[in-house]
DNA sequence: CTCGGTGCAAAATATTTGCACATTA
DNA sequence: TAATGTGCAAATATTTTGCACCGAG
């Protein structure tokens, strides 16, 4: 049985209000100020909480993990120059499910898509 | 300049003649018995300068980095009974990164897709 | 000979866990 | 009140670094 939390509401809003694909830590440091008593840990927690019940992203994005809010289907961009990682919509995906599942000799339930390249505003300064 | 090593070599060679997609440590151990001597963090550094030559990739599946000695276009899929990454061959890969670079607003030079499901074996365990 | 590479140990990161206490249903 | 969640500190990874020595070119 899943209780309700004002830690985990905490972290899941500040998830859903923030569009920078934040770490666990960025997390708990934008937390602390309005909720000086919570833990890393607590919010370590509730990530993984929150993203076994699917509410939540989490970007394997090399080293530390980061979360994304927005659970609609989208894919990522990893920024070689900033660090950043970034949204990258696409109206369709490819079907790129359906091809493997007629390829691969398994069961595919889900798939993430990370591109790695330059943001926007990086892009921008290297002309 | 890079220089010749026998360490980087085997770390090279022992990442290409396997197909499982091991961790830094698993090299390592594997290593270990034919030399002795080698040391976790050469492997790691000899991991991170393969990947900067372009000569292994390294795949971000979630906590512990993974590596795999085919460079050739293919992807991912991570199994979520056995935890092991396998790899996922598509002839076509559905031009995804053409596709992205017309609605994203930046520079996409590459790209990786990790499938989350379950592995053949797993697949035919659980029927 | 001269740098890059190595081994070792220690440091820096990142994440998880044990435990006593607080909180929710 | 019963069970889940929390804070704190300590334990675990995981990866990186400083440094003296080794080895390839």
């Amino acid at each position: 049985m899943v209780r309700h939390s004002r830690q985990r509401d905490a972290v899941l809003a500040n998830l859903c209000s923030r569009y920078d694909h934040p770490s666990a830590e960025d997390i708990y440091l934008s937390l602390k100020p309005e909720m000086p008593a919570i833990s890393l840990a607590t919010v370590y927690r509730n990530l993984a909480q929150l993203e076994s019940d699917g509410k939540i992203i989490r970007i394997g994005s090399g080293g530390t993990a980061r979360y994304d809010g927005n659970i609609s289907p989208h894919y990522h961009l990893s920024c070689l120059q900033c660090s950043g990682v970034v949204d990258v919509f696409m109206d369709d995906d490819c079907g790129i499910c359906e091809k493997a599942a007629k390829v691969f000799d398994g069961t595919i339930i889900s798939h993430s898509v990370l591109f790695t390249g330059y943001c926007s505003e990086c892009s921008k300064k290297r002309g």
